[in-house]
DNA sequence: CTGCCTGCCGACCGTTCGGTAGACTACTCT
DNA sequence: AGAGTAGTCTACCGAACGGTCGGCAGGCAG
């Protein structure tokens, strides 16, 4: 029982912190132990204390990773030249399909980043907001350019972005939809919602890529 | 220290469970301790299994009475002779409203009530269906009638509710806005959403009411 | 006055929690 | 061959968990 017996392209330490994200999406932080991840895992609790320093340590490090994964590839987007409903649609597609497809990272960086230490949590408060912000600047050059109807830009991005995380937690695999089928579905009903008036515009640009 | 001391208005077992409530959706179910919640009230943990014979059952019972007040206001408005659109705003704007004003209550509904026991578990979901039935039969008459555009009337409860759900989660009083407010914007971005081509007339039938 | 019932309490139970200590094994590098 | 190191193990720790027990104070009915 060595450490090199059996690596099926994981390394142990992402192994654990793959389990330990869908833990904590399944049975929530304080609701999966150490042993159960150890058991997940396939070695015993001690052994997980080689990997990382503490249970916090796992949620620091699932979240942070998270966070330098998606933000990037969202300011991407919003940073287009194309229209502000166009560049919307595109970020909203893209976070509801990332929060579905890995929704084990996702669910921690949305729901169980709240059980980060004090210390942690500052941080990551600072950076969550600023990744917010992106989507908020979208719906305010939108309603700006005429786009969307004028409306309360934080009101609008409580709602849509509250849709999404709530895709995260509401599918079912077994349903039949594939992320990409949401992740149309919820980017064009957000854009309808904010008050466009031409979708067909947009979803000729998009056709068009 | 007599049981008549002090009744502020509040029998002990209510206020137990108003703060089970409170405590469940602050630190979750499973963060927060019999302790914490006795402390709380400010009775001893022994004397909690007085009024509840145990966490579980606190928890069902949150769930419960949420169950059986919000769901038939619902139904009441999905009965008015009005059209689709019209319900399903003030549907929403229903739940929306409730949702952040008795947030206590309704977070332990839609977020907490995953920690039921399986026996409450199998209760609940029953009752969870039916009540989201109720909004996705009035976005299947919205489409029937022609006041909704063609769409996958399951996804399209899927982002409501979400976004309805995630009221409570980013809701923070001192932002100033009141519950009536956010209830009011997330009805109107979900039923332009829907692809309602006359929201004033929407916004008409309410003023009327 | 007596006896019961309600609400509460301090003390305690067994279990599980996150985390630690130290030894063992096998691999790598010199 | 020998030293060092990375990874795992068994065994254990103190604290906190949900829950139980027996008893005590006081209101109330007989």
């Amino acid at each position: 029982m060595t450490h090199l017996d059996a690596p099926p392209g994981l390394e142990t330490a992402e192994r654990i912190l793959h389990e330990a994200a869908a833990l904590f999406r399944t049975k929530s932080f304080n609701g999966a132990s150490m042993q159960d991840l150890a058991t997940a895992v396939g070695i015993t609790k001690s052994s997980l204390y080689h990997h990382y320093p503490s249970k916090q340590a796992l949620l620091a490090e699932i979240v942070e990773v998270t966070m330098s994964r998606v933000p990037p590839l969202v300011a991407e987007i919003a940073a287009l030249d194309i229209p502000a409903a166009s560049r919307l649609h595109r970020a909203i597609a893209l976070h509801t399909a990332e929060s579905i497809r890995e929704r084990d990272y996702l669910a921690c960086f949305s729901e169980e980043s709240r059980y980060l230490s004090p210390a942690f949590m500052a941080l990551h408060r600072e950076k969550k907001d600023r990744y917010e912000a992106l989507f908020q600047q979208l719906i305010e050059d939108g309603i700006d350019s005429g786009e969307f109807v004028a409306q309360d830009p934080s009101l609008a991005v409580m709602a849509v972005l509250g849709m999404c995380d709530g895709a995260i937690r509401r599918y079912r695999p077994e349903d039949g939809y594939s992320p990409d089928d949401i992740a149309t579905a919820f980017a064009n009903a957000a854009i309808r919602g904010l008050g466009v008036h031409d979708l067909e515009q947009i979803d000729a640009g998009e056709a068009a890529l």
